[in-house]
RNA sequence: GGCAGGUUGCCCGAGCGGCCAAUGGGAGCUGACUGUAAAUCAGCCGGCGAUGCCUUCGCAGGUUCGAAUCCUGCACCUGCCA
């Protein structure tokens, strides 16, 4: 697990297309080559649960620790409350007891990546432990003293704020001061001297790196991370549904398994390089399978086995790849057994109609949560995008006969190519 | 505090008394073609018991047969002045 530390993991991260930008990497690197560096990536409290854009750090972050460096994983408990600047603009601020909350599920789902256990074990550390008992004057004349009001304002996401029309509030405007503590404070504590992160926290990383230099005169390392983009240049991690989501609760690990798999070829090695362990060689092999055989999708299906398998381990991406195989294999729907189809349904959204009701498809596409409305769901028909047992269903109106259910119960609703849904009609 | 302008559907943005559920673009969805890929072309894109009905154009009132469009008050945003 943990290798000799070294620079090596700089070339790694260059190789995987994950490396954005460093501070000097001289510096950096000779700091790697001598030992065990201690190192944080902090993740803010913004929802209850992370998603892909974190899971970049998270692996990131591994790869560090398998390195032989130590991670300090830091949950925004502070940070969360006060919301750093994003161009969309001003956050809304949640309240200290949600917030709280999200810090607890967070820590609790962090936990899994890096290893606790060793010479270089994680530490999880949360920036409410020294924001808090702080009172507003030892901030501005301990903290607010080492930082220059001109500094703060060119930093991209500030002077992008200041420009829209919206402006920027105060709270958002210190966030970066916020951050740059826990910089210093992690360095005091436990001599971190590298910061990893998005490349969109970069000028929040500085920060730090700037606030550690005048404080204690020690020069420390910042590095970022590729933002994680589609070959057209839209961010990656959304889907039809929304953000893809670390939790199982908010993307069920069927989804997410699909979600990686739905990857489109343009980019599919490049998230291999990203997300999962996989060596030169094996991508290489890999990329030849992928030439010689498209439309067998090996790398969209290792991709998405090593991801969900890394999200929600083996036997859950077991049950996943099963679900997939038997709901968009070639076979008949009809002739899956039982046991097989009630356990690759209970993966996806189902619709539970009270015995005796109508099935109507429209309706029953809107229940499973498929298509935002009844409404939608009859668009969906209208436009020929509605599917009942793997057959179109191109009637809005008609409800679905009794004898169309599979094993007396079950319907598989599909809208478009790939988005299924179940129906369990079981008379109570 | 004063003056001027603004607030429209997921986003941008037209509309300025009836023909408005509201032009256009983007995003998104579906179909065709494919490989649960991309590109391309076409359609859809407030809700519903759907050749009709209901609720939307910052919020609350008002004028009118009729308002996103006019009037009054309120809230918020932007700019200029103090």
């Amino acid at each position: 697990m943990t290798g000799t530390p070294g620079s090596g993991i700089i070339d790694e991260l260059r190789w995987r297309g994950v490396l954005a930008q460093s501070t000097d990497e001289d510096a950096l690197r000779a700091a790697l080559d001598a030992g065990s560096v201690v190192f944080y990536v902090g993740f803010d409290p913004t929802a209850p649960s992370l998603h892909m854009g974190n899971l970049v750090q998270l692996v990131t972050a591994k790869r560090l620790q398998d390195a032989g460096h130590t991670p300090l994983v830091l949950v925004g408990g502070s940070t969360g409350l006060v919301g750093d600047p994003r161009m969309s603009g001003e956050r809304v601020l949640n309240d200290p007891e949600v917030v709280a909350s999200w810090v607890e599920r967070i820590a609790t789902q962090v936990r899994p990546f890096v290893s606790f256990e060793g010479p270089n074990a994680a530490r999880l550390v949360n920036n409410l432990d020294w924001t808090a008992p702080m009172s507003a004057i030892e901030f501005l004349r301990d903290v607010g003293k080492h930082f220059r009001v001109g500094r703060m304002l060119a930093k991209e996401a500030v002077s992008a704020r200041m420009a829209s029309d919206e402006g920027i509030s105060f709270t958002e405007f210190s966030y970066q001061i916020l951050q740059g503590m826990d910089y210093l404070e992690l360095h005091r504590r436990y001599g971190c001297v590298l910061q990893t992160g998005g490349s969109d926290q970069w000028g929040n990383i500085t920060s730090g790196v700037d606030l550690v230099h005048r404080v204690e005169g020690a020069s420390v390392h910042a590095l970022s991370t590729q933002l994680i983009t589609k070959p057209d240049g839209t961010k990656f991690g959304k889907t039809e549904s929304g953000t893809v989501w670390l939790s199982p609760e908010m993307t069920s690990p069927y989804a997410f398994y699909q979600f990686w798999l739905a990857a489109e070829d343009a980019a599919v090695d490049w998230y291999l390089r990203v997300f999962t362990q996989r060596t030169q060689e094996e991508l290489a092999a890999l990329a030849e399978e992928t030439a010689a055989r498209p439309q067998a999708r090996a790398a969209q299906r290792m991709l998405a086995r090593d991801v969900t398998t890394l999200v929600h381990g083996a036997d859950t991406t077991a049950r996943v790849e099963a679900a997939s195989a038997a709901l968009f294999g070639q076979g008949e729907l009809t002739e899956l057994d039982e046991a097989v189809l009630e356990s690759a349904l209970a993966e996806l959204p189902t619709a539970r109609p009270a015995a005796g009701e109508p099935l109507s498809v429209p309706r029953l596409l809107a229940e499973a949560g498929v298509v935002a409305s009844a409404s939608a769901g009859r668009r969906a028909v209208a436009e020929g995008g509605a599917y009942v047992n793997n057959q179109r269903w191109d009637d809005a109106d008609a409800p679905v006969p009794a004898s169309a259910l599979l094993h007396g119960r079950w319907l598989v609703l599909r809208r478009g190519k790939r988005t299924l849904a179940a129906v369990d009609a079981r008379p109570v």
